[in-house]
DNA sequence: CATCGGCATCTTGAACATGT
DNA sequence: ACATGTTCAAGATGCCGATG
């Protein structure tokens, strides 16, 4: 599995803005698997990352691929103590951010093979406005594009309410393979392999494998499959994992994930019961 | 009897907090 | 800003019972 531009041009030519609509496909996915491989943050650079794009817009002609961003809110919405320590320790975490957006492609067009480099190319801060100004690399434009639709087509407020980045990224990948429908939030079922899971959540091949070579499913299950469902059920505003199942299909075990997400939100989501009702999803 | 999946518990290391 | 202590999630280990 490579990864492949050639559709980067569509999403250049693309006229409507890429935030808005529907637009994923079978390629978004394809590259979206393989930043998610690249891209390994912890929680909380998670979430800087998805709060520093979502200020990106690519559709203002003076877009310079800077954005600018309030301390006071970054403080706010991760819960950070108001102390002398704040800018080091943001410090920290961008110095740290930034070593991990480190990415390698492969090209494959006529004037270059494969490319490397960082999305983030500077953070500067200026502690007397408040603020610390994120550069992202403007040579980097379709992968960024990439990431603003993926971070930033679900609820900044859910990103940044979960504790696992198992739950941030499952979010993101089920939200990308959603199709919105005329009904509100229907159930849609979703089939990964094994192997395309561990590929969503960035883990490598060895990971979850004990020693004498054979997989430890139960912990693999355990530590991010059901964290991250268990953590979107009690904590999102707008999506739901109704259950997940195993099945065996010649030989391969199969993940079926059973998901709902609401594009119209009432005041509270209701809490899934176990075994819900047609009657009550047209509620949500 | 051998193999495998299910499970509890132990270990480790990264992230976080605290003190200087 | 750095060094040190603390915490907790991720991963490893190994037992147990089912299955064939």
């Amino acid at each position: 599995m490579e990864y492949i531009f050639e559709d980067f041009e569509l999403f250049e030519n693309e006229k409507k803005p890429l935030d808005k609509g529907n637009q994923f496909n079978d390629k978004l996915v394809y590259i979206n698997s393989t930043l998610a491989r690249q891209l390994h943050f912890s929680e909380n650079e998670e979430k800087l990352f998805a709060m520093a794009i979502s200020q990106l817009d690519f559709y203002d002609k003076n877009c310079n691929f800077s954005v600018e961003i309030r301390v006071k809110d970054v403080k706010e919405k991760l819960g950070l103590a108001e102390d002398n320590s704040l800018y080091t320790d943001l410090r920290k975490q961008y110095r740290n951010l930034k070593k991990k957006t480190t990415v390698d492609f492969d090209l494959g067009n006529e004037e270059h093979d494969w490319i490397i480099g960082d999305l983030i190319r500077t953070v500067r801060s200026n502690k007397r406005k408040g603020s610390i100004i994120v550069t992202f690399e403007e040579e980097l434009k379709p992968a960024l594009q990439y990431c603003k639709i993926a971070f930033t087509r679900i609820p900044l407020d859910d990103t940044l309410s979960y504790k696992s980045r198992y739950a941030i990224i499952l979010q993101r990948y089920l939200t990308s393979l959603y199709r919105t429908g005329k009904e509100n939030a229907q159930i849609q079922w979703f089939d990964f392999t094994t192997e395309q899971l561990k590929t969503i959540f960035g883990l490598t091949k060895d990971d979850y494998v004990k020693k004498d070579g054979k997989f430890d499913r139960w912990n693999f299950e355990k530590k991010t499959l059901q964290i991250a469902c268990d953590e979107i059920n009690s904590k999102s505003a707008c999506m739901r994992i109704v259950e997940w199942e195993k099945e065996r299909a010649r030989g391969v075990i199969y993940y079926r994930i059973a998901v709902m997400i609401a594009t119209k939100i009432k005041k509270e989501p209701p809490v899934i019961d176990t075994d819900i009702e047609e009657e009550q999803l047209s509620l949500f």
